[in-house]
DNA sequence: AACCTGGTTATTTTT
DNA sequence: TAACCAGGTT
């Protein structure tokens, strides 16, 4: 296997090191691959694409690589594509696609409906509520997202929960979930989990299809394989099968997945499930300086559930660690968006626990009128408005998806009330059918509650009319036709609100998006519409191009920045409250704070708030127990002004959107002279020129050129220009 | 059926 | 604190 690197040095290998090398020509057989932090992973992975393709000469399509993100398998396909200088035929995808494609393909053999639908997370509550409510539980009792939570876990730890166990919530969790089940298989939908544990079965049970796809795919390769859960390992392991070619990528030092079921065991164990297993490491980082590389091993030092490797900076040098420690939340982010606005053109994140602490920053830098995006949160296809639409397009391919159904059969309102809803919903359990069926029926035998019968029919009608249409239609045509018929867009156009607004924009966006589905695919299809939109991720919609970047710690993994800002270093919030007490949760708190430290290329800032609001009361915080893992030596420590002074009083908070309080704003008299053509300094950008401008006053709109950044438009209220 | 209100409740992290 | 829910009112 090793001949060719003796023989004639093929030009992939150019510019690769010694252990990289070796891991793009080690492709037979049971591979690990340990790569640290920075070690150009994804470079390896694609030389190795190539390597096999080119040198080997194995058929691309014989090749298959899974990863967790959409956008990883698409930067991969792309790389891939560009260093062969052609489409490559392989699968590049994520472990959910994949086994969607694998369903859609099988179904019959899977036991399955072919045109299942994908349920969400929200679809998930709602039904778990559902099932409590025909269970007569009450929710106060039996939290639907705590029984949701065990429900997943059972299920991604390969046992669907069955009520035989002893403890009440144990029998109480198989009801729950024996039900919940139950309206999937009504619904003929399945959920994220489902996706897994479907496929997987597949594999397991049956023998034909097992070996097609063994026979197929001649080289796999799972990346992030640190976070694999037991379903997708039984997944690689049926698909691998004794002899196959496997290689698996990961690093255990960034396992922070856990509580989705993924098991550092995997990783840790791959030896022993793999004896035959080669183990190369990719110690070599190309991403940060020296001073950030010892700070963040000298932490994940601290952890023992670890094989260990040590990380060799390329890069020498580089700025010390810096350790701030402010008067308190406020002053935190004011402290991080000055240290921002000071390094103008280069591109940060301020990383935080979780989301809810990304208001402060949002806040802070609206201020200084320095454009940001937010990572997460709200995430446009959780609109309350874009889900409206799509559940209509999932009620055309799929109208006893019950979820999408009760979604929006009174949406926009057409009189169809909650009691009526109750009323079918009782009729469907009865039948055991899907609430379309229910409904279906409940028309034909004159069933329907007498007021309701009208509108009940009307829906069905429309409906179906959908469906009439929908063949000849593009995916952006039935969505406009879906707007239309239902009477969406006009409810929402009589209504001259601004969230009424927001909502036809979003619903243009949305529009935008289709038309570029229907564009872009080759063989554009709803169904395929439907289940892109379901497994798409938050990071995978993370907008390049803003200076800064907001985001939780674990949706920065796989990312990197200039400057990294890692904010509320404290007690109870890194390492989170929930994490005491087990050694492994707190070992997996340490990581995350290991990933967030390494996604940092020149600089990193550690921040801690002396006190914090909790639950709404101010209380004093310690700082956090990992600030003193990292070594003295590596940092550089400051302080607030007013370290020790008695807490300042605050003015009553005030919404942002509605009372936009200017701090740095152009001075009166500045704001005529923003005129086309004017020279001015912007404290992020640097120094540009006015393009175009339109409003008056604060609420003048602003086109500025700035030299290397291109075009921004700002809102002369906050953007923090000044003339020159 | 939409709106209001007061009380309760919660905070990880998300493919 | 603020988001959410159940229960009541219009």
């Amino acid at each position: 296997m090793l001949d060719s690197v003796s023989s004639e040095p093929s030009p992939l290998l150019t510019g690769l090191n010694e252990q990289q090398r070796e891991a793009v020509l080690t492709t037979d057989g049971p591979v690990l691959i340990l790569a640290g932090a920075g070690s150009g992973k994804t470079r390896v992975i694609i030389h190795r694409l190539a390597y096999l393709v080119r040198e080997k000469g194995v058929p691309a399509r014989a090749l298959l690589a899974v990863t967790f993100t959409n956008k990883a398998a698409g930067e991969m396909k792309e790389r891939a594509e560009k260093l062969l200088g052609g489409a490559l035929e392989s699968w590049i995808c994520t472990f959910h696609s994949f086994c969607v494609r694998l369903l859609r393909r099988y179904a019959v053999e899977a036991g399955i409906e072919p045109g299942f639908m994908i349920w969400d997370a929200d679809d998930q509550l709602e039904a778990v509520k559902q099932a409590l409510r025909a269970l007569a539980l009450p929710e106060k009792l039996y939290p639907p997202r705590r029984l949701l939570s065990d429900i997943s876990a059972a299920k991604n730890s390969g046992r669907p929960p069955r009520g035989e166990e002893g403890s009440p919530w144990q029998e109480t969790l198989g009801l729950v979930a024996e039900r919940y089940q139950q309206q999937l298989t009504a619904s003929r939908a399945l959920d994220f989990d489902d996706l897994l544990l479907k496929a997987a079965r597949l594999l397991e049970k049956d023998e034909r299809v097992r070996t097609l796809l063994r026979e197929r795919f001649r080289y796999v390769l799972v990346d992030e394989y640190q976070d694999t859960n037991r379903v997708q390992y039984d997944l690689v392991r049926h698909l691998v099968g004794p002899e196959g070619n496997i290689t698996v990528v990961g690093d255990e030092d960034q396992s922070i997945y856990s509580w989705r079921g993924a098991d550092i065991n995997n990783i840790l164990d791959f030896e022993r499930d793999f004896p035959a297993a080669r183990v190369l490491r990719l110690e070599e980082n190309y991403r940060s300086s020296q001073a950030i590389l010892d700070a963040a091993g000298a932490l994940v030092a601290h952890n023992r559930q670890r094989k260990g490797k040590t990380l060799r900076a390329t890069k020498q040098g580089g700025d010390p660690v810096r350790v701030h420690q402010a008067g308190d939340e406020f002053q935190e982010a004011s402290w991080v968006v000055a240290q921002v606005a000071r390094a103008r053109g280069e591109r940060a994140a301020v990383l935080y626990r979780m989301n809810a602490q990304s208001r402060l920053f949002e806040e802070a830098l609206m201020r200084q009128g320095i454009p940001y995006s937010v990572v997460g949160g709200v995430g446009f296809y959780e609109r309350r408005e874009v889900k409206d639409l799509l559940a209509y397009l999932r009620l055309v391919l799929n109208p006893d998806d019950s979820m999408a159904l009760r979604r929006v059969v009174n949406v926009p309102a057409r009189g169809i009330g909650e009691r009526t809803v109750e009323h079918l919903q009782q009729l469907a359990a009865e039948r055991g059918v899907s609430l379309w069926l229910a409904l279906q029926q409940a028309d034909d035998q004159d069933l329907l509650p007498a007021r309701a019968a009208l509108p009940l029919r009307r829906f069905r009608e429309l409906v179906l009319q959908l469906q009439k249409e929908a063949a000849a239609l593009t995916v952006k045509g039935l969505l406009e036709r879906a707007l239309h018929l239902t009477g969406y867009a006009a409810a929402l156009a009589q209504d001259d609100s601004h969230e009424s607004q927001d909502r036809l924009e979003n619903l243009a966006e949305l529009l935008s998006a289709a038309a570029d589905f229907d564009a872009r695919e080759e063989a554009p299809s709803l169904a395929g519409f439907l289940d892109r939109v379901s497994l798409l991720s938050e990071t995978d919609l993370v907008r390049g191009d803003a200076p800064v970047v907001l985001m939780t710690l674990h949706s920065a993994k796989g990312l990197e920045f200039d400057s990294i800002y890692l904010v509320g270093l404290e007690e109870g919030l890194v390492p989170h409250s929930r994490s005491h007490g087990s050694r492994e949760a707190l070992e997996e708190e340490r990581r995350l704070c290991y990933v967030g430290m390494t996604r940092a290329r020149q600089r990193l800032s550690l921040t801690w708030a002396r006190n914090r609001r909790v639950f709404g009361q101010r209380r004093p915080s310690e700082p956090s127990r990992f600030l003193f893992e990292v070594p003295r030596a590596e940092m550089v420590v400051s302080a607030d002004d007013d370290y020790g002074a008695p807490e300042p009083a605050r003015p009553p908070r005030r919404r942002f959107e509605r009372e936009p309080e200017v701090v740095v704003a152009p001075a009166a008299a500045e704001l005529d002279e923003l005129r086309p053509g004017v020279r001015v300094r912007h404290p992020l950008f640097g120094e540009g020129t006015v393009l175009q401008s339109e409003g008056a006053g604060l609420e003048k709109k602003l086109t500025v050129t700035f030299r290397g950044v291109g075009a921004k438009r700002l809102v002369a209220r906050y953007a923090a220009l000044e003339v020159i």
